[in-house]
DNA sequence: CCATATATTGAACGATCGTTGAAGTATATT
DNA sequence: AATATACTTCAACGATCGTTCAATATATGG
């Protein structure tokens, strides 16, 4: 086979995800994890040196695709935009694009990650450090790009439209089903590109 | 005192509600939490059955507080509409505004509630079943005079703008200090109200 | 004041947790 | 083929988990 093989710490980080998205770090034992992988228990450590390195492991992963798609995306628009600034909507679709994209046609592994990344994004415990060391660098340069796209706004107002837009992304991706459950069935990942043309001009 | 007096309830609920918004379900024992209210760690099971049902009871007590607030306040709106119905603005500043005044003003014991709540909409676990049972007959309630103040709109776009609002919110609520770390220190409460003004229109 | 219900204590249960180390097997290097 | 390196297995460790129960204390009502 031409594929590179599927590793047992690929195994590993797939179940991870999977299963830390579904009930939570805490929630989730090396036991579920393993057993899931069809690994033995000890590879953990061996691999990864612990269960929080573990989940490190997973975060970043996906995580540096994303960003090298996002800031790959953020020259393309500057560059297309030349010398002018891009507009703040052709930036917010450059930092939007990366995800919705996944959510419509990845697999279920993307989907895992999102919603873990739902999950991190809102734990008071280590939702500032994780999420920090994994996304800062691009959210800053992202941040930077809208400010420029927008001289004549106050900075704070670019935070908490930063904030509110990354809620309410985080929501839809942690897929709880309560949209689905209120609505009576009205769908949820066919509206994503309407969801984004409502996203972006209100910042 | 004619005070009501701190009963053994109440502190354990006053615990669980810290720990469990700061740490998580799984990630709070139920020694953390008797150790914290200085009661023994047996009390637990004999006032509420088990752990898991403590969490409930902390979710409802405060949320029924809530609840009735927020369809005071609708009724209110409606009533000064009559006949007509009360614009959207008017509905929305009814739904948040009980959660807004309380960010503004309350002590820690509603800000850890806040926090509870962020981590329990943003759990796939759990999210949809314990959020439903103390939240949905108010939001369907909030839902259906939104759908009365635009008779003109569809109604997925009405569900999806709950559901922004409500990721927006709720990722704020959190306060996990990420927005603070990436703006370099700009406020977080007192631009509440400022938020509300540009959370309403864009349903 | 006694009897009865309610509340609290302290100790322990079995289960499960993350982690470790020694022994075994496969893979690569010379 | 021999040696070194990387990987996997198995069994067990101590710690901590939620829950239970009999005993004790406190409050309540007749």
């Amino acid at each position: 086979m031409t594929r590179p093989k599927r590793t047992t710490k690929d195994k590993l980080m797939d179940a991870a995800e999977k299963l830390f998205a579904r009930r939570g770090f805490h929630g989730t034992s090396l036991r579920d994890i393993t057993g899931a992988a069809g690994v033995d228990l000890a590879l953990v450590n061996y691999h990864f040196g612990s269960k929080k390195q573990l989940l490190e492991a997973v975060l970043e992963r996906r995580g540096h695709v994303l960003n090298e798609e996002r800031l790959r995306r953020l020259a393309d628009v500057r560059l297309s935009a030349a010398p002018h600034a891009p507009s703040t909507e052709a930036v917010v679709d450059a930092f939007l694009d990366p995800i919705l994209d996944r959510l419509a046609h990845a697999g279920q592994g993307w989907h895992s990650y999102f919603a873990l990344i739902a999950y991190v994004n809102n734990s008071p415990e280590w939702g500032r450090k994780l999420m920090g060391k994994t996304f800062d660098g691009t959210v800053r340069e992202f941040i930077q790009a809208v400010m420029q796209s927008l001289p004549g706004s106050a900075p704070e107002d670019i935070f908490w439209g930063y904030n509110f837009l990354t809620g309410a992304l985080t929501l839809s991706l942690a897929e709880t089903g309560r949209l689905d459950a209120l609505s009576d069935g009205l769908c949820r990942s066919n509206d994503v590109a309407g969801l984004k043309a409502r996203l972006g001009p209100y910042v």
